[in-house]
DNA sequence: TATGATGTTTACTGTTCATCGCACGCGCAC
DNA sequence: GTGCGCGTGCGATGAACAGTAAACATCATA
């Protein structure tokens, strides 16, 4: 049993509890068995639900669906499509990206996204 | 048959006539059957070879792994990782600096690149 | 004490994935 | 004309994936 998938499995426990939800209304609504969303919540799959489901879930709890997918172990397809399609053109930007990127607070990230579009708009990223 | 896997499909037949290898002694080395190497250069499959083969296919023929396994349309795991990873603290930061780096070269975003990480060292993105 | 809702366990299922074995046809060398 | 290496088509397979059904124990309520 891995540990992210577990923890996960808590935390959808959590919130469903939070919007008083019974396992067996929550399963129906989110179109699976209750047999198996109770497996999930115990952390007791090899991996996570697939995508689609977990996009029906968060929706249904209110949650960031790309944040609570990312939660779960997965990847949102756009976003690894995305990702793919300018490894094949560079590969080494990506990888580079993510390096340089790597201790940024949220806030400086932010700060840094908002800089590269303003420096878009404005031509050239060293004036 | 999609498309991107036939256009993978005859860059690796290409790339592996280049070395002068039959179907199958690189088969052999790819630790792979001939039968199937022969349909992946078809694109007769549905979907890529796994990105271990890709990678080790990546080595005989002299390319760079994170590309090749690009060009296959995978993921390399240890990218897929990171980025969920980031995903999970912060849901948006990733598909906005995916956004905010869209139309630039690859020259661009490798300064931009080399920028970040010297901003890094001096303290701040804004001095 | 029967009823009903709750969550859980065990065993099982259909589907897709990733790949292989075998038999085949083709061209060339001997 | 037979053997050899080449690539290919067809069918099959074992494992993994993504779940499900049915029966069960537990507790509250009537």
């Amino acid at each position: 049993m891995r540990d992210d998938i577990r923890l996960f499995g808590s935390l959808l426990r959590e919130k469903r509890l939070a919007k008083g939800y019974s396992l067996r209304k929550f399963a129906e609504l989110a179109d699976v068995s209750p047999t198996y969303l109770s497996q999930v919540e115990q952390g007791k799959v090899e991996r996570p639900p697939t995508a689609e489901r977990l996009r029906k879930m968060a929706e249904l709890l209110g949650e960031n669906a790309n944040q609570w997918i990312a939660m779960a172990g997965r990847l949102p397809d756009s976003v690894a499509a995305e990702i793919a399609d300018r490894m094949k053109r560079e590969p080494e930007a990506i990888p580079a990206l993510l390096r340089a990127t790597k201790g940024l607070t949220a806030d400086e990230l932010r700060r840094l996204t908002e800089q590269i579009e303003q420096d878009k708009q404005t031509g050239g990223n060293k004036p």
